[in-house]
DNA sequence: TAAATCTGCGCAATCGTTTGTCCAAGGTAA
DNA sequence: TTACCTTGGACAAACGATTGCGCAGATTTA
């Protein structure tokens, strides 16, 4: 149990020369004679000598780690996500350093806060639901560390971003819908802060719009995605005068408790009401009513391509680009549709 | 625009005061006078100066990072487990360098090579299925990082580890069973190498023990655990002559493929044919027919228990316990039996 | 009054590695 | 013979922070 791991002065020290010599032995420098050479790297394999990564990086002030801050990982969208992240990075022979915001801004200034003092080459985060302020963010890239977020991100433009037009997708979705004969349609929207609600909303708007159709606001409802608070949003559209015969809910896990509601009040899912979501989990073709249609946003691709961005960023960090105009990546990625095989059943 | 990050250095020469000074006004040190105190304490939260953690670590030749290594974060076990594992890391100031093996010793041999590379405090790993050579295992620890496995752990001794005692629990779980009335109950196991599967396997065999009964083999399957393979498992076992009337699932995958091939067959799940399970995912609340009872692994609490094993072997290193004789921590888990409460409808 | 103590801070070494600069010895050309 | 290369390697600074030691000046004690 000798933890004492070999150094390049040990090597030095053992041979009689200097470490400065040991060092471009090892890196083949053509200065080195081929005696003295041979005779360190000899030595070097002997000892099983690694050269010191930490070191290394400590003086070229880069850590080769990338930062990721997901808001659950115990999500499907997140853990898909952080495959794709990790794809990438591995290519490039980056490592990730993760942590979970659990949708708490305190818990997310946190762990943004640990991953500065790690001294993180970047930071990949898609934001908490409930985060309004982005100071501790900015702060990072003041500090010139450069932040990438995707899927939840944030109001503003100049940042580096990665995410689905849901509000797109949630047009294309009416439309289906409309498509297929169904008139009142309702939607489950998500907290009413959250971007990703207000895009769902006007998606949503847009779509009447199109057929020349206002909203029924009697159909929009909201839940904070706790399943008391689906629960009562679903009941409150059953009880409507004119009740819904689709329901758009705002992601696979608002899909889930909605349609058990239903099903509670003896409603036959998917006939007497169609449900459709975003998300497209994978998950859920084990459920007993999977949404008939989903919006798939490629979780895996959306995070493979923030960590592309960020690499991008990082080398043209090396390369010099100071003093140019700082140019944000906005890479929007398309939202499809996808009909579900088990319901055509 | 890009400020690099503050250092001690740059208080210092700000305050016309030398470095020392700074870095013990930082430590509250009692040596360091009021005035300069707090004159170097405002300049570095003006700064939003943060100690560079890489320097420190570097200098205690220590990272406080532990590198993490799972087969799948996708899986919800696994994102539970890591869930764990991040809870008690951040309660000691720890952080998680994150990595996949995907159930690919290849991919498994890298990622620990880029965590040795990056110099982490300690290693936390679920093997891969495949995992048979545990060289690249073992030479950390050689290399005096040490290594801290959980749920999928290595078959030898001399290693720390985390588990579930499944034997115990399948013994209850077939138990149950019997007293429930049921006789021919079958298993659907996992892939024959694996530990896991031996442990069920001989779990299963004890439980007809103790009732004084021999297992027949017709109702032992196992499966690769893909969807194709579980299927199979599934026909065989419903073509024998004398048909099961209650399987046991190696996981709660393989028993969502299991129910829904046996579904297919307009077989009245929990009905003419129970389904039992390892796991209790929260997610199979959602799905048509959850296992009735399942056999709760704790990845949370495996992974808690992980981390807090690593941080104690870490504290025991700093005070010195070289020389002693090498204690292997080996933690066994209840496996407790959780009946589903959606299924007493 | 001189010695001892205290107060407040600076100097420099250290961690492992890279890299620019310098230096000595030997060889070569004019 | 002298000035000038070439070769092979040593020296030292640097990255950011910590820490033992030393050293003034002020204050207290004997």
């Amino acid at each position: 149990m000798d933890n004492k791991l070999p150094t390049i002065k040990e090597i030095a020290k053992r041979l009689n020369v200097s470490v400065s010599t040991v060092s471009r032995a090892l890196a083949d420098h053509p200065r080195i004679g081929l005696r003295t050479k041979t005779r360190v790297q000899e030595l070097a394999k002997e000892l099983n000598y690694e050269p010191n990564a930490q070191a290394i990086f400590f003086k070229q002030r880069k850590t080769f780690v990338i930062g990721v801050i997901l808001p659950y990982i115990r999500e499907e969208f997140f853990s898909q996500a952080i495959s794709g992240i990790e794809k990438a990075a591995m290519e490039h022979e980056y490592t990730i350093l993760f942590g979970q915001s659990f949708d708490d801004p305190e818990r997310e200034k946190k762990v943004v806060e640990t991953m500065k003092k790690q001294r993180v080459d970047g930071l990949i985060i898609s934001l908490s639901k409930q985060t309004q302020n982005y100071e501790h963010l900015q702060a990072l890239e003041k500090f010139g560390i450069p932040v990438v977020y995707f899927d939840r991100v944030p109001p503003f433009e100049h940042a580096h971003k990665v995410y689905c037009n849901l509000f797109k997708g949630t047009v294309d979705m009416v439309n289906w819908l409309f498509g297929r004969g169904y008139k009142r349609i309702a939607i489950i929207n998500g907290p009413e802060k959250l971007p990703a609600t207000k895009e769902r909303l006007n998606g949503y708007i847009e779509g009447f719009s199109k057929k020349k159709l206002k909203v029924d606001m009697q159909l929009v409802e909201n839940t904070d995605l706790s399943k008391e608070s689906t629960y009562r949003a679903v009941k409150s559209l059953l009880a409507s005068k004119n009740p819904p015969t689709a329901i758009i809910s705002f992601n696979d896990y608002v899909h889930m408790d909605a349609v058990q509601y239903a099903q509670q009040q003896n409603i036959q899912i998917n006939k007497d009401l169609v449900f459709v979501s975003y998300a497209n989990l994978p998950i859920t073709s084990y459920t007993a009513h999977p949404p008939l249609v989903s919006i798939e946003q490629y979780p895996y691709g959306q995070g493979e391509k923030a960590m592309e961005i960020m690499i991008s960023i990082l080398n043209d960090k090396i390369e010099g680009k100071t003093g140019q105009q700082v140019v944000y990546y906005n890479e929007e990625m398309p939202a499809t549709l996808v009909l579900n095989q088990q319901s055509l059943l």
